[in-house]
DNA sequence: AATATGTGTGTTCCAAATACACTATTGAGT
DNA sequence: ACTCAATAGTGTATTTGGAACACACATATT
């Protein structure tokens, strides 16, 4: 310990782990990296916190700043501050988790070579310590979609039951009983029903659904294992 | 964006939130402060990340250096990045949980007036959010008692299952039934029986146990909600 | 009208959670 | 030696909720 001004003084940046569900498949959003280190390489979008800006606020703006997504919401995974995780020396990073529609322009910046949506099986080497990262973000959000409403990020504001049951499926990469599904998101009180109909398929049409709230909520306060 | 050496360079702390259980009661480990900001005010442990240390090594060394508390096992809980958290100017922190057991020497060392268990129920102004960071890491410690056997970390070697369900009911806060207890932490099949029992009291002496794993280990990988 | 596709309801079956009350063993006191 | 107090230890019946499955219905396409 001591009084030097810049005692524990450590750069810091945010990541941003975006997913969503494009032709089905789980996609994570990444950008080719402009800059060394790791220049032209694959990368979470993301970079250092201003001295005047929250967490939060930082992440997003890199975002917006690398691949013109912007307003979604963003919960924090957690810090990675391993020495040796930058070649440039001490660098520590916040990340953060997103599930977003998977219709959003992704325009090319100058802090970027371009924004991409790619397949969470298929990364390749991914720079600095950023498939971990994107590993441990993708535990969360399969534990997320279990206990919160995180998929309204992600869905129009009116789906089908059929619709909501293939993002389940393809988050936590199994099947479920149709009739078994409808009947527990039906009874888990945070849906809605609409009176239209999505007409357009060579079947019935199926009835529309929301979601009542739209903000980020636990389902239940927590999971109880002991009851 | 630029290319400034210091950019994005913030002061980063870690604080430790020690948890243990002392006659029937949840308790955290605080110090009191001996510098301002906050001086004499009761704050976690915690301190200034070094430059070339880990964040996990980090936050034992500023454990051990204001309570002499080592060789705990802490697990990462989240970063705390306001802007206004601390009145010194930007300094976020990265907290850590850990749950120990009660026998630990505190001792009084330069860098704080002394460590020193207080309820959490009782804990009356601490310093920047730190009461905030310690109700977060309550709830994970009560979820991180139903799906890890975090409990390791604070009984002895050898304990009987009352024992082990008194703490379970005291960071909880709910009554258990006995037998059920009994039978589903048998079930886990996470303890191992000694032949030991435990005498002394004026009464049929308890059968000790003891946890197979030492390391902290989630108890099945994660809960599922969907089967 | 036959078919493909998806919706909606009802039933059975099984596993997990819950509720519940007595016996066993020891130490202390007399 | 006996009794009492105190805690350890145990088994079963019932309920509940989820999973699996059968079937009926509605619509658009051909």
């Amino acid at each position: 310990m001591g009084n030097g001004v810049a005692e524990g003084c450590i750069r810091v940046a945010v990541d941003a782990v975006v997913f969503t569900v494009m032709h089905d498949e789980l996609k994570v959003l990444l950008i080719t990296r402009n800059r060394p280190p790791f220049k032209g390489k694959l990368a979470l979008p993301g970079g250092f916190v201003e001295e005047n800006e929250g967490l939060e606020y930082a992440v997003k703006r890199e975002l917006t700043e690398e691949t013109s997504v912007k307003d979604i919401f963003l919960r924090q995974i957690g810090a990675y501050g391993n020495v040796k995780r930058d070649p440039r020396g001490r660098v520590m990073s916040i990340a953060f988790l997103a599930l977003i529609r998977p219709d959003q322009e992704l325009a090319s910046t100058a802090d970027a070579l371009g924004a991409e949506w790619r397949s969470v099986d298929d990364l390749g080497n991914l720079a600095f310590d950023h498939k971990q990262i994107i590993e441990d973000a993708l535990k969360e959000l399969r534990f997320d979609i279990q206990t919160t409403n995180i998929a309204v990020q992600i869905l129009p504001k009116r789906f089908t039951l059929t619709e909501l049951q293939h993002l389940y499926e393809l988050v936590l990469k199994k099947p479920f009983d149709k009739r078994n599904f409808r009947r527990r998101m039906k009874e888990l009180g945070v849906l809605k029903e609409f009176s239209e109909t999505k007409m357009g398929g060579a079947h019935r049409p199926a009835q529309l659904y929301g979601f009542k709230d739209s903000e980020y909520l636990p389902l239940k306060d927590r999971l109880q294992v002991f009851t």
